[in-house]
DNA sequence: AGTAGGACCTGGTGGC
DNA sequence: TGCCACCAGGTCCTAC
């Protein structure tokens, strides 16, 4: 439950409150939101939306995205990817993705808007879905259950890594048909679905595998490795609720505590804690990319450089 | 098919 | 103190 916070200064009284600090959100931030938004939003009518950063709608246009919402309860909630799904009436379907900063906060119409606001959806209870963003890169998606059904309004997408679908053997014949250095592999939404800069860098050093490994390189165990690790820091992100960096702290904000359970990520420089071999960060595909020169030991087979 | 780089964006940071 | 270049990273797009 989220904490309240009393204030006497005449500021508002944010009960039943429901604020999201998370950065970066990849697919157990998502998952959260979407556990929290069932239990909280499902059942509820949008009766009005607004919306303030134009571009924050990506389809359909903002004439039809607004009159089509209004009136229309949220069914459920769930998650494809790192796409947060609300099923409406008649089965239209309002798709949020977060990409690097955006939030959805739930609170009652009678707080303040938090910053960034870029779109409010008013529901008939007094409160208020609300999506922030600061830098402006989420998107959200309105789709009839035709253009559902055809797959909009999602680009291709791997496997879902905590469905129990998704076994050793499905996760060989995924990586049998990739080529490539691991850490953009691991990135790419359309191998395996969900995983973010944080959590690759963490599967991989879970693994013991270098980020600039070449995927048709690994041994049987290695793979078989990897396919636990992708499993396992997910799982563990999910159990702590998400990883949150804030650089602020509210008194009624919730917090992810995946932060703790980081091996590699954003410890540059700070002893491994399995060896105490500094943590290494490099570039690479444009990401930074973190892990430990020790247990992840450099590829066998050198990289064509030079 | 893969790789690289730019674009989208803005607040925070560090250098001068 | 003030200015400014740079950085953060999810995804799409273009070019090679």
């Amino acid at each position: 439950m989220s904490t309240v916070s009393v204030s006497q200064s005449g500021q508002p009284v944010f009960s039943d409150a429901l604020h999201y600090t998370v950065v970066m959100p990849e697919l157990p931030e998502v998952e959260t939101t979407v556990a929290e938004l069932r239990e909280r939003l499902v059942g509820r009518i949008i009766e009005r939306v607004t919306v303030s950063w134009e571009r924050s709608v990506g389809h359909p246009s903002l004439d039809e995205f607004i009159p089509r919402l209004s009136g229309l309860a949220v069914r459920a909630a769930t998650r494809r990817a790192k796409y947060i799904i609300l099923e409406l009436d008649g089965g239209q379907r309002l798709v949020v993705h977060l990409r690097m900063t955006g939030h959805l906060l739930l609170d009652d119409a009678t707080t303040e808007q938090p910053r960034f606001v870029r779109a409010v959806f008013t529901l008939d209870d007094g409160r208020e879905l609300r999506f922030a963003d600061q830098r402006k890169f989420g998107r959200l998606y309105l789709v009839t259950p035709d253009e559902f059904a055809a797959g909009l309004p999602f680009p291709p997408l791997g496997p879902e890594p905590l469905d129990d679908a998704f076994t050793h053997a499905a996760f060989v014949a995924v990586l049998g048909a990739r080529r490539g250095v691991l850490k953009p592999l691991l990135l790419d939404q359309s191998f395996v679905a969900g995983l973010g800069n944080i959590y690759a860098d963490e599967a991989l050093h879970h693994a013991g595998l270098h980020p600039q490994r070449l995927a048709q390189s690994l041994s049987a165990a290695e793979v078989a490795n990897l396919h636990r690790a992708i499993r396992l820091v997910l799982a563990r992100g999910v159990a702590s609720k998400g990883t949150t960096f804030s650089t602020y702290r509210t008194t009624w904000g919730l917090e992810g505590l995946n932060q703790h359970n980081l091996q590699v990520f954003r410890r540059s420089d700070e002893p491994c804690y399995t060896c105490g071999t500094p943590v290494r960060r490099v570039k690479l595909a444009g990401r930074s990319t973190h892990y430990c020169p020790t247990c992840q030991s450099e590829p066998p087979v050198a990289q064509p450089e030079k």
